[in-house]
DNA sequence: GTCTATAGACCGATAGAC
DNA sequence: GTCTATCGGTCTATAGAC
């Protein structure tokens, strides 16, 4: 957090946390599909697996660190608002399958609400549903301010169009001839039809919730 | 395979095998969301872990099995055909979180193409788009057979109501509050509305592939 | 054929020296 | 702040008892 150029008890520190992390990133990228274990990030930032855990930890806090420092370079990439769920984000995750199957190996062990990465993952999905439940609003145009359900009908295509992002991936890992881009594209391109449609298909408005 | 009834050579090892599935079907419900070592089902069902990876082989080809037991068990209580992509599937995979995670954290390990599970699920894929691709058409009530383009249209909803299946018991691991059958049922209604609607939302064709 | 006992390899975590 | 050493745990492999 006190990442500042200032010269401090933290400088050195957070400078090797930082190799440490872009190490873990190159170990995952050319992994292909095969497994990490703390030894092998070690070796390639030139420590030993004891040095890499003191400076995070634990073998999960520091891939949760990898996880958030992918998200921020997504953010710094596309901004900060729409990176994590534009099309093109699926596109670069096409080129690493080995971060795309960190993503799911530790959002299945975040369940685990002791988990590191339980916070983490809970939040990212509360916002990433709520920008993009306000941004396919948004995208609808000539239209009142908030009219009532069809809050509640963005909100679940925001749940949707989200999980079949992260479903998809696991689709492609198995795979890889799936275009996920265009899947995902064409799919929001009917949910946005379905939110401007006056009459939805199902009887009653969708469930009400997160 | 040779699973009769007759007594022979594999009569007791079958019996055997299917007491480990159940005291490993029985762990992973009840682990709730925790792991679950080789060890922890061999306690359960009487044996040591070496006894237990005598009958599988290896963990994983054990993992695998249990899959596949519980796939066996969702197709006789729902019928075949129609067993794995049922909105009543995700209300009961709501009851055992832990058998959820493990298909999670298995679909993403058998990624690795050597992996025991890889063909069990690149297999178990393509099967589902393939017969859900049907039942999406053939719901569809005074259309001719097989009207081209909209067979690839049909495969895009398939591949995607089965994304967004899987996704949303991501999201639901870290946030029990959501409604996974609700949501995907009121998708699986936009999208067959959407394959009805002679002008679809995007320009082209979807990508037609597997 | 079935299972146990045992030993090895690997991994993550931790304590203590420097 | 980093390393060495070590420990407990998990999976795997094998030899042999039943």
């Amino acid at each position: 957090m006190t990442t500042r150029g200032r010269r401090g008890p933290y400088a050195k520190s957070a400078a090797k946390r930082q190799l440490i992390l872009d190490a873990a990133l190159a170990a995952y990228a050319d992994a292909g599909t095969r497994g990490v274990s703390v030894k092998d990030i070690a070796e390639r930032a030139g420590l030993t697996d004891a040095g890499v855990l003191h400076h995070f930890g634990s073998r999960e806090a520091l891939l949760t660190a990898v996880l958030e420092a992918r998200d921020a370079a997504a953010a710094e990439r596309y901004g900060e608002r729409e990176a994590l769920w534009r099309p093109e984000m699926l596109t670069d995750n096409a080129g690493t399958p080995g971060l795309v199957k960190l993503f799911v190996d530790l959002s299945a062990a975040a369940a685990e609400p002791e988990h590191p990465a339980h916070e983490y993952f809970t939040e990212r999905y509360r916002i990433l549903r709520q920008r993009l439940s306000e941004a396919l609003t948004a995208d609808r145009s000539g239209t009142e301010p908030a009219p009532a359900g069809q809050r509640a009908r963005a909100d679940w295509a925001a749940r949707v169009l989200l999980a079949a992002t992260d479903g998809l991936q696991l689709q492609w890992l198995l795979d890889p001839s799936i275009d996920m881009a265009a899947d995902i594209a064409r799919l929001r391109d009917t949910l946005l039809a379905a939110l401007d449609d006056p009459t939805p298909p199902g009887e009653g408005e969708p469930p009400a919730q997160a």
